[in-house]
DNA sequence: GGCTCCTCATCTCT
DNA sequence: CAGAGATGAGGAGC
């Protein structure tokens, strides 16, 4: 097709070698689109999707007597000459790559301003229909096609399940987003295919607490608080409860969102002061009187009627100076209000708002991370500034505030695998030959071919979906350290301490938020095989085993909602060339600390780092869903088919487990 | 339909 | 080249 936008940028289709490219084929066609609970492999409906179907499935349905979607259906992947769809969607999406260090690539098609076809060409550049835009495509196509699996009650009242399952389904429509043409809007459009198709839940309006929403739970976009009913306005700061018509009740408050930047805001965690809204000066506008109206009414309403109101604290995040993140501190209640003269002269209504009691910290591990950085406060229980003893580039602490214990078993801290030669998957492979930065569809790049086009980083940082396998650039590839293909080469990424838990001995946790899709560390250990292991697995604990059996759960986005086909979805389930063995029992890293959950925060994905003409397998972990500061980060240490393992139809670990998990499988290991 | 909102992500200018 | 300012799109509620 003619004029699609960033098919300039790549390589005419027709040069390419399809038959490396159709090697890719096999792997993508593995899999069933959506696993149905019923017929999954063992311990199916683990998290995040929840042990019901509903919640996961979708199907087809056509009502009204809707044309249904056929392989008429205009698509813009599809050309007349129909080459095979597998390879399209690659060329299709990548955008003119973000100028970023010294890639030559960068710089040829690089276009300024906004692409015709992106979402300003809606209304401005009706002449050329060529591509609709995304939200275009989603309304036409889905409209009362795509079955979100969340019914009508659902998106009244949530469940835990249900809100993390719209957030992490959100949170991947966004990292696909971004990761082909739609970067520039990725937050809003993901969000508005959701809407659009009903992925949202507890949109009843409510005072007090959400159903699913617990206090420090963390958030990267206020539509995301949108989604899952912690804050309905998309824009404004204040939430509230309108009056029902006919009736003379006035509003009332529900939840408000403190951005941080106004006076006497954010320095006390047990306080806030809050300013009303309205009267802010506007390019055609001066600043005016607030009025008591909408929102500030509803907050003196509140404090008559003394009901709490939920409280997110914005700040700055950390890993992106230009992006926010929202933290959930639970209810307060309004204590008194006022009005002062603002800046601009005009009045201003405050409001004083005080934390609820007994109520689990939050914004308060907030601000006491930032005194134990900065020093101002030392870390209670600290017994070693840095157990990598400088090995990475950030230290790890290591802490005890639960009893006496001293510290683990010793061990050497190391940042990646050890291996004998027997280990070395000998494959005749130099890496790629890219100068720069490697850049998605670039099918000239070893590496992005490997990977089927695409790059599987977000920024170097983010997984945006689960695969087979991966392929970083290695070590021995002539493109730039800052190469958005080397990631896990490239250490850890969050400020993070190995501490004493009250019942599983020690955990691993972060300072640092960690946004869903981000890189934690790589398992690092002695790769070893089954008879070497066999004489000391008694004693072994720190044993990764990919042949073990781990639960199947969906974590990709899924393709309807970015009105992608469904033909051309990537499996998740990995796909080693051989089992492999970690022990990181005598040589390890913080993943060694990293204890078994049956409701895991982190997930663990195979990566191969190409060049020196061998490949080694890599056991990298990255972050399901958005992690608070000092949450414990866990995975599924998945269960040993060994003999003994087998009861009946049940597969039973080695190890007891401690979870806590309300979808506990007993045992682990 | 028009207006507003303690926004979002980008481009442009300094 | 970082940081500030400009910009237009965006959803929901009134």
């Amino acid at each position: 097709m003619e004029g699609v936008p960033g098919m300039n940028t790549v390589p005419n289709p027709n040069h390419y070698d399809k038959s490396i490219v159709l090697d890719i084929k096999p792997l993508r066609s593995l899999r069933p689109v959506f696993p149905n609970g019923s017929e999954g492999p063992p311990f199916v409906g683990c998290p995040p999707f929840g042990p019901s179907s509903s919640t996961t499935g979708y199907s087809h349905f056509f009502p009204f007597g809707a044309q249904q979607p056929t392989q008429d259906t205009p698509d813009l992947n599809q050309t007349q000459d129909t080459p095979p769809p597998s390879f399209v969607p690659p060329l299709r999406s990548y955008r003119t790559p973000t100028p970023v260090s010294n890639g030559p690539s960068s710089s040829t098609g690089a276009k300024r301003g906004r692409p015709k076809g992106s979402v300003n060409a809606k209304k401005k550049d009706k002449t050329v229909p060529k591509e609709p835009t995304l939200d275009v495509q989603v309304v036409k196509r889905f409209s009362g096609v795509f079955d979100c699996g969340i019914s009508a009650a659902e998106r009244e009242d949530g469940t835990g399940d249900l809100v993390s399952s719209v957030l992490m389904r959100f949170d991947a429509v966004r990292r696909r987003l971004s990761q082909v043409e739609y970067a520039k809007a990725a937050t809003a459009k993901a969000a508005g295919s959701l809407m659009s198709n009903g992925v949202r839940t507890n949109m009843k309006k409510r005072v007090g607490t959400v159903p699913g929403i617990e206090v420090g739970d963390i958030f990267f976009s206020r539509i995301e608080m949108c989604l899952v009913g912690l804050h309905m306005q998309t824009m404004a700061g204040i939430d509230y409860i309108t009056s029902k018509a006919g009736s003379d009740e006035e509003p009332l408050a529900t939840s408000i969102v403190s951005a941080g930047r106004y006076d006497g805001e954010a320095q006390d965690p047990e306080s806030l002061i809050y300013s009303g809204q309205g009267g802010n000066a506007d390019k055609n506008k001066q600043a005016s009187d607030q009025k008591l109206e909408r929102g500030n009414l509803a907050l003196e309403r509140s404090l008559r009627k003394g009901n709490g109101v939920r409280v997110i604290r914005g700040e700055e995040d950390p890993a992106s100076k230009t992006g926010k993140i929202y933290i959930y501190d639970g209810l307060y209640s309004i204590s008194e209000s006022w009005v002062e003269k603002g800046k601009s002269g005009c009045n201003t209504f405050k409001y004083k708002l005080v934390r609820v009691p007994g109520q689990p910290p939050a914004f308060g591990y907030w601000k006491a991370v930032h005194k134990w950085k900065e020093g101002l406060t030392p870390r209670t229980g600290l017994i070693l500034q840095d157990i990598t003893s400088g090995v990475e580039s950030k230290p790890v602490s290591l802490v005890n505030d639960v009893d006496n214990e001293k510290g683990p078993s010793y061990f050497t801290y190391i940042s990646t695998l050890k291996y004998s030669e027997t280990f070395r998957i000998i494959q005749n492979t130099a890496g790629c030959s890219c100068r720069g930065s490697c850049a998605p569809g670039d099918l000239n790049c070893y590496c992005i071919r490997k990977n089927g086009g695409d790059l599987p980083y977000l920024y170097g940082v983010f997984l945006v979906s689960r695969r087979p396998m991966i392929y970083e650039c290695g070590p021995t590839c002539p493109c730039h350290a800052s190469c958005k293909n080397k990631v896990i080469q490239t250490g850890l990424k969050f400020r993070m301490e190995v501490f004493k838990t009250a019942n599983r001995g020690w955990g691993l946790r972060s300072w640092d938020p960690i946004r869903a899709g981000s890189f934690i560390c790589e398992y690092a250990g002695e790769v070893k095989d089954k008879g070497e292991l066999r004489m000391d697995q008694e004693e072994d604990e720190y044993v990764f085993d990919t042949s073990r059996v781990y639960s199947s759960f969906k974590w990709n986005y899924e393709p309807a909602l970015v009105d992608e086909d469904p033909a051309d979805e990537i499996p998740e389930e990995f796909n080693l060339p051989s089992p492999l063995l970690i022990s990181a029992k005598n040589f390890g890293n913080v993943a060694r600390f990293m204890n078994h959950s049956c409701s895991p925060n982190v997930l663990w994905q195979p990566v191969i780092c190409e060049g020196n003409g061998e490949s080694v397998v890599h056991i990298a972990f990255f972050a399901i869903r958005h992690i608070p500061p000092m949450t414990e980060l866990t995975y599924d240490y998945g269960v040993a088919l060994t003999s003994e393992a087998r009861d009946g139809s049940v597969l039973h670990g080695k190890r007891h487990c401690n979870c806590g998990s309300v979808k506990c499988r007993g045992s682990f290991g």
